[in-house]
DNA sequence: AGTGCTTTGGTACTTTAGTATGAGTCATCT
DNA sequence: AGATGACTCATACTAAAGTACCAAAGCACT
């Protein structure tokens, strides 16, 4: 957060600056205008690519910083979480279960409270729930 | 296409007019140069932000073209297409068929197919390989 | 009119999934 | 030390999902 506002402070003075300098080029005569223009024509829309950049990722990251918290709301637990992935993928419970190496019993039983937490009768409407709220 | 050519023509004539327009309003004294170089400033700030936007627009767009030829290709017919879609919501057979109108064993004729064509063994797997193919 | 494809539906059977219940282990917290 | 919660596993069922095979209706194309 505080180097967001670093940068964005340095960016504003740096634009400020710019056009101080290029009223003054003008004025005086040292900078023909066109070149004055053309350069603050460029230099902003370089600047309007980059906030819409940083936005965009911003938004990006924000919903990807949502998943940990939610999956705690929801209380699942690391073990659970796996088998969702697991589920996610398309495994059935045997091969899940081979591939965290655990019996088909207990991924039946994280299975069952997993569909509890996230409030879905089968496998694929907790694959469709676990990705609305964003948490796989 | 046609559309995007004549925007984009718009657009830099728009700007060209601008330039020399805020030139020679300088140059006559007829503007304060503050005003000339701001408004270039933002009209370049927002061409910046728009362009932008529409690039990565068109990223989307051409992701979601695919969706249609991919599903020709691997020979899912509408209904199947359909039934799929079901699938991806976390619907049952049965739910599937109450939605369609018709009946469940039909809903499971269409799930087996479906299963053939996009080489899954399991609904959760064909989720998975269609959201890859980018056909749901 | 015949061919091919999609869609529909059914029966019978096998395989997964999912539920309910109980129970043991282990680490952590109080 | 005892409570708590996560993880493990098993048995016994019930409910879906999936397979195999067959069959018929409808449509488009030639």
């Amino acid at each position: 957060m505080k180097k967001t506002i670093l940068v964005f402070g340095l960016l504003i003075l740096g634009l400020l600056l710019l056009f101080q300098l290029s009223k003054y080029a003008i004025l005086s005569g040292d900078l023909e205008s066109e070149y004055a223009i053309a350069i603050i024509a460029v230099v902003f829309f370089f600047v309007g690519i980059y906030l819409n950049k940083k936005s965009l990722h911003k938004n990006n990251t924000d919903t990807k910083e949502v998943n940990q918290k939610r999956i705690k709301e929801l209380e699942i637990s690391e073990r659970e979480y796996e088998v969702l992935i697991g589920i996610s993928e398309g495994l059935s419970n045997k091969e899940i279960g081979e591939k965290l190496f655990i019996s088909e019993s207990t991924i039946k039983t994280h299975v069952s409270n997993l569909l509890v937490k996230l409030n879905a009768k089968r496998r694929t409407q907790a694959i469709q729930i676990a990705k609305q709220e964003h948490i796989i």
